[in-house]
DNA sequence: CCTTTTGTTCGGTCAACACTGAAAGAACAG
DNA sequence: CTGTTCTTTCAGTGTTGACCGAACAAAAGG
């Protein structure tokens, strides 16, 4: 089995585990697509083509991948197509946000526990969830402020 | 406003943000619910009225919130119906999930790496996804394991 | 058994969403 | 301005999934 074959199963089971996180297949197979492709520049047709997907899905995809700041689109003078490259740097937002939410359920939890302060008793379920949230929320963001490689 | 009416509008506060993660609106206002309503245990019929849902919605729910090991379900002799209330310890689990969902992506950029050995140059985009993700395989789990009232 | 009470299953409805393909719209060369 | 190339928009289609409520099943007392 050649390369470019393992290769385009392997878009394939990446675009799978992120369909599964709410992004559209096509989305995820574009992102995975772009990981990978050589050279590393695509027009929206060539995507089109090797995706195997209307120029429709192609263009919203894009637009939302471009919108949120993992793919970059490069125009060019005449009428040549635009070229998409994936922006591998900004990978670590995605997961930032996904850590930011986890930790926002705290927002949540607290206010939950405001609305039962005076009843101690009764507001026991919740502050075993709001002291979980709490730790998140004190330790998530600092972690992650360590990590190699920075934003630039 | 009474607290009774203030913790309803939490409870659909609640359900809201759940609902953005995939969870049922009704999954999630049953699970916000039993976190503060007095006493903590509730049947289903009971969960029915309050959160005016159908009898099918809450056992469906509710049968959901048990396998997820978030509600737990007790039983009683007779004709009496069986009696849930929420288990805040497994509450745990659910963030442990999350975090095993994230990290699990190492696995695809790990093997996407694999396909792209003898080629450093084409696998430059991947490396720096997969290092991130490499990071947070390091880091993620021994600092979950930290973490205080572990699992009794 | 038969009845009462409780719980689940299941067909049907509705809304949301991904995807397509064609039509409309931009951008540019000539 | 006109034709060409590329891109976006949009109406239509199919699918999925939450929800309802009624029919069905299960459990126990009488």
């Amino acid at each position: 089995m050649s390369r470019e074959t393992s290769l385009s199963a392997w878009v394939e089971r990446f675009a799978a585990h992120f369909a599964e996180e709410g992004i559209p297949l096509i989305g995820g197979r574009i992102l995975g697509y772009l990981l990978v492709c050589d050279p590393t520049e695509r027009t929206a047709a060539e995507l089109s083509q090797e995706l195997e997907a209307s120029s429709g899905s192609i263009s919203t995809n894009l637009k939302f991948l471009v919108n949120a700041g993992l793919v970059t689109k490069r125009t060019r003078r005449g009428r040549q197509a635009a070229q998409y490259r994936v922006d591998e740097k900004r990978w670590a937002d995605l997961v930032q946000r996904k850590l930011d939410a986890l930790v926002s359920v705290r927002t949540l939890t607290e206010s939950g526990m405001r609305l039962m302060s005076g009843d101690p008793q009764r507001a026991h379920r919740l502050r075993t969830v709001d002291q979980l949230y709490t730790w998140l929320a004190d330790e998530l963001p600092p972690l992650w402020e360590r990590r190699p490689n920075p934003p630039k």
